[in-house]
DNA sequence: CGTATAATTGAATAAGTGTTCAATTGTTCA
DNA sequence: TGAACAATTGAACACTTATTCAATTATACG
């Protein structure tokens, strides 16, 4: 099994190792759109706001000081990525964190940037 | 550019709540940047071949059946990313993932990804 | 109805990103 | 030293992405 295709491999035994426990690459691409997703100044900061509670588009535009349209570029897909949840009320449209499990990813990101932060 | 310094925003207690309980703008930039290295198909198979312990580019490029040239380019950007080190034995460079905590955050968007994809 | 407001959308542009190819560096060994 | 090999680098290209501006949809209300 020294070569897959005829690339050189230089060992064969933690070649195969890693093929074994290899994770499927659909699972991967997702999980790389979904860090993706998060991996964008205004989108971050997005999500931070969100931490607080539910803000409407307009109040979003308010803490970022960015415009209306391009909050809600972003907020479309923060939506398709499932990193939000939106919510009707009137003409006012609520934005969300989709769940705690969005806030723990995002919560464990700021620890590890402030931990290597102070070194 | 309607104008930065009176953005209208419709509720000023949730926008006055935000902005008190924001993260440091820094911080939420070094967050993007970490998710950002690891937000892309080719470097994060690279990432979780790194978990079944050190690997030289060769190999790497084995596993990803892609250039040495491509994986090295991405290699140096995890690198710069602190994702991942390198260590020399001869003309063989190893990499291996920096520490337990990006295994930690690789575990976690996985895990999110095989929630989300059984739905 | 018609107007006003919140939000979304599409097109366009500018900036950023990933891969390839060719050239180069660094190391080993004959 | 010089040949061989692992790895890195730079330039170029195609591709993606974030913002802006203008136009549009959706809802509320007089």
């Amino acid at each position: 099994m020294n070569d897959i295709c005829e690339i050189r491999c230089i060992h064969p035994a933690s070649v195969a190792r890693a093929n074994l426990a290899r994770t499927e690459d659909d699972i991967l691409a997702a999980a790389a759109a979904l860090l993706g997703a998060m991996a964008d100044p205004t989108r971050i900061r997005i999500l931070d706001a969100l931490r607080t509670g539910e803000l409407c588009v307009c109040d979003l535009a308010a803490v970022l000081t960015m415009s209306v349209s391009a909050v809600s570029h972003q907020l479309r897909l923060l939506r398709s990525a499932r990193l939000v949840s939106s919510r009707r009320e009137g003409k006012v449209v609520f934005y969300s964190l989709q769940d705690e499990h969005v806030e723990r990813l995002l919560d464990m990101a700021l620890e590890h940037c402030r931990e290597k932060g102070e070194s």
